[in-house]
DNA sequence: AGAATATCGAGAAATAAATCTCGAAACCAG
DNA sequence: CTGGTTTCGAGATTTATTTCTCGATATTCT
């Protein structure tokens, strides 16, 4: 049985870096500087200089020698590759707990996001909205998305409704989703399932805390 | 200048996979069973079966050939790998926005951790708690470490503050951070720091939407 | 009881990623 | 105008990770 494992496209971790170059970029773009060498970004984010230099490859921008890169070039270079230059509406579905934190977390604009509505099973839960922004039922999504030419969708209900709700996602024409249920979601390939990795970030810092014997059990008596 | 890429253990992708696997195999215990094989994993997660087996090696369980793993074992040994056998507390700091839904999150407990506290630079904005949390000022935060053996903390303040509330932690005895935050933090080498990759994330699913095409741009006239 | 089959375990091969090395190009100083 | 210095860029090397192969072992069926 030949499983597909989901080819992590080219040089993940170099992508994943990338965010980190950008704020600081723009950041300095904003300061009215105008040229920035893989050196000096390297003191400023304690990264080696050729691990920025050969990520900064990727995106297809070409600096001068002795000079740098013009940062202006950069930024659209790096924004262009991520595709953070142009805004994407978003629906956020399952708007209780961890749904609600992402509603309320402001740092997706800088990624070119936007989340402009939530949707719920039961919206009549949140006559008001939730963080500002309006709950429909889940049953008008694919009408709305429609109508706002949406087709990224987060998804954070709970792990019971993870699949059922993809399912619908799908047929209300969503074509990536930002998965944040732990259930492994069965879908059609050319839908991009991109699954958030909270948990397994847990796991990476509990094991390097087992590692270096920090156990740090909950003790007997620590009561506020 | 020699920088140190705090190197990222062995076999990082296999840690991160391990909870996927432990939330599973805890559902099937749940059930009743008692004995599951790598091949039957695979059906379920939907990955190559000798990527689960090359996994739970690394674990140090053993199983018996044509009958698999001892569901019990199996999960208390994945438990102890990454220490998720008994319940940390730990410490929020920063409860506005993203942090406030942070409390909320209930998914918590099933990597043995428990926020027990809030703090904050206001916490007279918040005199009853948040989410059924107490809320307390950072000042204090050292103190109540201390009498509560507490070494983790997840930063969630903005980024303009990030560092100065670092190095608090760092001076009131935390070991372990959880970091939200952008930039990137200057602490002592024997503190961990495990950034959130939320931003990261959107990084990827931006370039394969990218890849695929699928631009999906705002465009005009879609309002709600 | 003996053959067939499913499953594990360990080491080897293949693949991907990170890091190093060196030649070339641009600025600066004299 | 020439030599020194900084920085880029591309290929090569090293390292890490994933995947494959094969022998061993326990169950099941005849």
């Amino acid at each position: 049985m030949a499983i597909v494992t989901a080819k992590a496209g080219p040089k993940l971790q170099s992508v994943q870096r990338l965010p980190a170059y950008l704020g600081i970029l723009r950041g300095m773009l904003a300061e009215g500087r105008e040229f920035v060498s893989t050196s000096h970004l390297a003191e400023v984010l304690k990264l080696p200089a050729i691990v920025i230099r050969k990520d900064l490859q990727m995106t297809g921008i070409t600096g001068t020698p002795r000079v740098g890169f013009d940062l202006r070039f950069l930024v659209a270079a790096i924004e262009q590759f991520l595709g953070w230059n142009n805004t994407k509406d978003v629906f956020l579905v399952g708007v209780r707990g961890f749904g609600e934190a992402l509603l309320a977390f402001d740092g997706f604009g800088t990624a070119g996001m936007d989340v402009v509505a939530g949707f719920d099973r039961q919206p009549e839960l949140f006559p008001g909205g939730v963080r500002g922004k309006p709950v429909f039922p889940i049953a008008r999504l694919g009408e709305l998305a429609r109508r706002m030419h949406i087709a990224i969708a987060i998804l954070t209900v709970p792990d019971t409704d993870a699949q059922e709700t993809a399912d619908v996602l799908v047929t209300a024409g969503i074509r990536a989703i930002w998965d944040f249920t732990t259930p492994r979601l069965c879908l059609p390939d050319d839908v991009i399932v991109q699954k958030a990795g909270l948990i397994s970030e847990l796991a990476v810092l509990s094991k390097r805390l087992r590692e270096r014997g920090l156990t740090a059990t909950a003790e007997e008596g620590n009561s506020i």
